[in-house]
DNA sequence: AACAACTATACAACTAGACAAATTATACGG
DNA sequence: CCGTATAATTTGTCTAGTTGTATAGTTGTT
């Protein structure tokens, strides 16, 4: 008999067939079901396999939904300029957007600090998700100022697009004023939106984007999935 | 993977949104779909951690309209001086009342009993519904002999209010001469009505109200949303 | 005898999609 | 202006499929 156990056998021959292409970034491996069958063993033997596979971070499963091939990183620049569109886009991705929520609420500590208001002032928050390819790389936050912006979120809806959203309310350029990177653990909801086991390190980004004139019009967090994005910086 | 099922953390994050105040009494919730997306997760699953909030009594969901946040329990004395919109002023809401209906009819042995009155007498009816901050907290049928009280039900149409009416009448005052109370379930009237599902606990009242020389004047029959109710007994 | 690899079974948790039923919003005609 | 038909929303229910976890048993090797 042979020395090595089937499920070593079983996750070499998936990993060639993700290396072959035969199954690709983002696309669903047939079922732990089938690929027993197809094998003529166990589930928890082909179990045995995925997890080795989920170990390296080839693959990723959602409970009740299957196992996914796993995005390969994308590179995503920081510099004084940060535009998520062009950013993906550059990198050979389309980029793609989802709203989770559009809200009114007052500002916390610091939120006030970061865009010069009063803690309580009125502020419009934008919870959001940021595809590439259609696979998610970050959860984010972004807060603006309802004083200076009134209908900021109108725009948003409309435009689905911070830049475009800010051009309409007649602010035609804006700049990165600081950034600030922490690495954390994934939250759970976090966990959910990108698509990885809760705990999981996830990049967190806070900053602030300021008008010509060097007025704050944005606070933005945004958590990146660890495994799925590197950041590049460009001018610090 | 965590060992917390997600419906629980989502129903966790709802009951504090609740508590916080970002939804209020009687607010309607955002629609499972939008809840779904909000949280990253199958609307199913949304469902399961809705359904333990309603399990609570912190909602209840009525199909095609949505899901809502469901009213604190209203206190409503009972005791000798029974007077609704005192009752539900003191308890720091909104009263509000309803006409249903207003029929002249012949008196049932019940009616006649509590009222002296004799079988198929003139009685003049009032079907009406409770309200407290704009939610229904009872049903009731309010019965006046017609040989005593001649003009009531138009008294009723223009005060909306049973003890502004009899006092229209010449009665100033009037005091509760016994109260009956029974659990029942509601009926498929009762339960559109009072917004809760056909069969649900509702506390059943009977009263008879007479005036200083102790002749009847009303016999009341209520019944109260149980999940939206509490009923205090002061002096019995 | 001890251990690791694998099998077998069952259930819980979550996803996916479809359709029914109730309600609300909208357009239309008198 | 009002009522009515129509469409769009939204919750309720059902069926089916998929991964996660737990328990128990079998087999081959050392």
């Amino acid at each position: 008999m042979s020395r090595t156990p089937i499920w070593k056998t079983i996750a070499a021959s998936l990993t060639s067939d993700i290396a072959e292409g035969r199954y690709r970034n983002g696309d669903r491996l047939p079922t732990e079901a089938q690929l027993s069958a197809t094998h003529g063993v166990n589930r928890h033997t082909v179990r045995r396999a995925l997890a080795e596979l989920s170990e390296q971070g080839l693959v990723h499963a959602r409970r009740g939904a299957g196992v996914f091939v796993a995005a390969r990183p994308t590179e995503y620049p920081i510099g004084r300029r940060v535009r998520y569109h062009q950013n993906i886009s550059a990198g050979g991705k389309i980029p793609g957007k989802q709203i989770l929520a559009l809200t009114t609420r007052a500002a916390d500590a610091q939120e006030a600090d970061a865009l010069r208001l009063s803690v309580g002032d009125p502020v419009q928050v934008y919870d959001g998700l940021s595809l590439a390819d259609g696979l998610p790389i970050a959860v984010f936050q972004s807060v603006f100022p309802t004083s200076r912006l009134p209908n900021m979120l109108s725009a948003l809806e409309d435009t689905q697009s911070v830049t475009r959203a800010l051009q309409k309310l007649g602010i035609k350029d804006y700049t990165r004023k600081w950034t600030r990177l922490t690495a954390r653990r994934a939250s759970a909801t976090q966990a959910l939106h990108l698509r990885v086991p809760e705990g999981a390190p996830v990049m967190q980004s806070l900053g602030v984007n300021v008008d010509p004139h060097g007025h704050p019009v944005e606070f933005g967090r945004t958590w990146f999935a660890g495994d799925h994005v590197t950041l590049t910086l460009s001018e610090p």
